[in-house]
RNA sequence: GCACCCGUAGCUCAGCCGGAUAGAGCGCUGCCCUCCGAAGGCAGAGGCCACAGGUUCGAAUCCUGUCGGGUGCGCCA
């Protein structure tokens, strides 16, 4: 249920009234009305632009017109009071009992509250962390991952129908490369010294994966030559990482849906074939690109090869599919697989990816607007970097001490709850900044903290309420008598509660689920507030001994701050905490 | 050289599909506990929304340009 939805639809039907009355032009239904609270709440509870938007094709002037609006939306019992103000705008007061039913419906629909069906029928696919199986997930991994699982199960509560999906680069020279390192360790496993060359992966991570294949294959690898082992030590090894890295994501509460193979992609023909789609549209050629400005490198020489004409969708050059040597580009596996997610039904794609990867947008969104024929959209989030400190000083990260650079190490220091939380506390595109130390400290200032203090202060609120013979589950609650709610503090709470709906669909719209962690945030300092109400007038508290229906009431609306606390932290991926430690 | 992201209070950052007097935390100045609801709350000071144009009834928000910061730029993935 969303309150603001709600009185857009009155307002609609005031414009569609004008209309009819030839007042205004029947197609100027909607363009721009937007429903929404005013900045300032002296103003009202709901402000509308209608007047404002529409007094051009109307040919009136925007106060005029909203004095005829506002009189056709003042006859809705659901408004107490409606007034023209400003500009033009139309400033709504909505009766009394429709604040409190927001209350009376958390109740109700508990975790369902606020659920929309804005994405109804709406296929998506999230694709994100899809690191190389060659390592362990590091901290910048870490984001993408909790970004992507928050995203994409604010998409679900808005309506979406959402595959989580994880795309394994295990066709390149890096797995090959794996493989060779993997194999130095099974060597060492059987007593040689280590040659952990240039390019090779020197983790230490790799010597449990030697002393596997030693298990398996016992010594019957180590004579012969690298084209006979090298396929069979590459799978082994790639699914030993697939392994680690499923159980790093599970310990960080994350779970795929669907695994997707590149190496699957090769000798099936569908690299090929989606090399023929694109040829049928006219978007290969063969031909030489011209070099890049600037820094040129040294080695650069003009070259034939195949390319994709990715400039015909914006790009700012054509983009090759194979190398000189004929071989593949990662580029073309990719396109191939992302036509593979189009074949599949859905009708957006997300791509999180990282900071670094800001080359790729224009050219993927290309062959997928290319591939679908602008059907399926393509939405690129990009995770800016995360940079570590601990007690405000930087904290320097070293590849060979192995420093808290693994998402393990993360998850192992703070926890997966906090962990979730603390990234999801900037939108993607900025740099965050995760402090080993205050992420963990109780404060305000550290948001996870507050968020978990005011739901656990409720769990405590509704225990005590229980001891004094109040009776504090949901089915009394649901039968409080909510007129006694009145209070200044106790309708800002309210206000604030009427928000989360439309929240939700905010964020799932712009894909930003960092909005649903302010709010949280907001939404806690109102509790709080209203809370420490009942520290200078007792008569504010919560429960009151000798006043069982106030009490009732009150208690039902920290039920419902509960409810949406709750509910957001769980589209964040974190618990809710019943009380501090 | 080109592309993308960013530039909002002293610091770290929010700011919806353009809307009325631009918000929060920290820091700063004050105030509120004879613990059993202060791990908190209240109030105040602090802004040319980088700069310059443009579109609009209206711009922090959209467009163009300039400056500053970050990231990336064929035969890596």
């Amino acid at each position: 249920m969303n309150l603001f939805s709600e009185i857009k639809t009155v307002v609609q039907g005031a414009i569609a009234r004008l209309a009819a009355e030839g007042v205004l032009p029947g197609d100027a239904a909607d363009g721009g009305v937007t429903v929404e609270p005013p900045r300032d709440p002296g103003h009202g509870d709901m402000a509308t632009n209608a007047a404002m938007v529409l007094a051009k094709p109307a040919g009136l002037k925007p106060r005029e017109l909203a004095e005829r609006l506002a009189a056709l939306i003042g006859a809705d019992a659901r408004l107490a009071e409606v007034s023209v103000a400003g500009p033009g705008f139309i400033n709504m007061r909505l009766s009394p009992g429709m604040w409190r039913s927001v209350v009376a419906r958390a109740l109700e629909e508990g975790a369902g509250f606020a659920r929309s069906d804005m994405g109804a029928g709406r296929r998506v696919n999230v694709e994100y962390v899809s690191a190389n199986p060659t390592g362990p997930l590091h901290v910048g991994h870490t984001r993408g991952a909790v970004f992507g699982d928050a995203l994409a199960s604010l998409l679900e509560f808005a309506g979406h129908e959402v595959t989580r999906e994880y795309y394994v680069n295990d066709g390149g020279a890096q797995v090959e490369a794996l493989a060779r390192s993997a194999f130095e360790r099974y060597r060492e496993a059987h007593g040689h010294v280590p040659e952990i060359t240039e390019g090779l992966y020197p983790g230490d991570y790799l010597i449990p994966v030697g002393a596997a294949m030693k298990e398996r294959f016992g010594d019957s690898l180590l004579e012969m030559p690298e084209e006979a082992w090298l396929e069979t030590v590459r799978d082994f090894a790639a699914e030993r990482m697939m392994q680690m890295i499923r159980a790093d994501l599970a310990g960080l509460g994350v779970e795929m849906d669907v695994y997707f193979s590149e190496r699957a992609l090769y000798g099936t023909g569908r690299i090929e074939a989606t090399l023929a789609a694109l040829e049928e549209r006219g978007l290969i050629y063969e031909g030489t690109l011209e070099p890049p400005k600037g820094k040129l490198p040294e080695d650069w020489e003009p070259r034939p090869q195949t390319l994709f004409r990715s400039t015909a969708f914006g790009d700012d050059t054509d983009r090759p599919i194979r190398k000189a040597d004929g071989a593949w580009t990662y580029f073309a596996p990719d396109i191939a697989y992302h036509k593979d997610k189009i074949d599949r039904g859905f009708d957006v794609l997300i791509d999180v990816l990282g900071a670094d990867h800001g080359g790729y947008v224009k050219r993927m969104k290309a062959a997928v607007a290319a591939l679908s024929d602008g059907r399926v959209e393509l939405d690129i989030k990009l995770c800016q970097l995360v940079r570590l400190f601990k007690g405000g000083e930087p904290f320097k990260m070293s590849k060979r001490a192995g420093t808290f650079v693994t998402l393990r190490d993360v998850v192992d220091e703070v926890g997966p709850d906090v962990t979730r939380f603390v990234m999801l506390t900037r939108k993607n595109d900025a740099p965050l900044d995760f402090d080993f130390v205050r992420v963990l400290e109780q404060s305000r200032e550290n948001p996870v903290w507050y968020v978990q203090y005011a739901h656990a202060r409720i769990c405590s609120l509704m225990g005590r309420a229980g001891e004094a013979g109040l009776g504090a589950d949901d089915s009394t609650l649901r039968d409080a008598d909510l007129e006694q709610l009145g209070h200044e503090a106790e309708l800002a709470l309210i206000r604030k509660l009427a928000e989360f709906p439309r929240l939700v669909e905010i964020a799932a719209q712009h894909h930003e689920p960092h909005r649903v962690a302010f709010y949280l945030y907001d939404l806690a300092s109102e509790f709080h507030s209203w809370w420490n109400r009942g520290q200078d007038e007792p008569g504010l508290r919560v429960i009151q001994t000798d006043a069982p229906q106030l009490s009732r009431a009150r208690l039902a609306l920290a039920r419902a701050v509960q409810v949406v606390i709750s509910s957001g932290l769980g589209i964040l991926g974190v618990t809710p905490v019943k009380e501090m430690k």
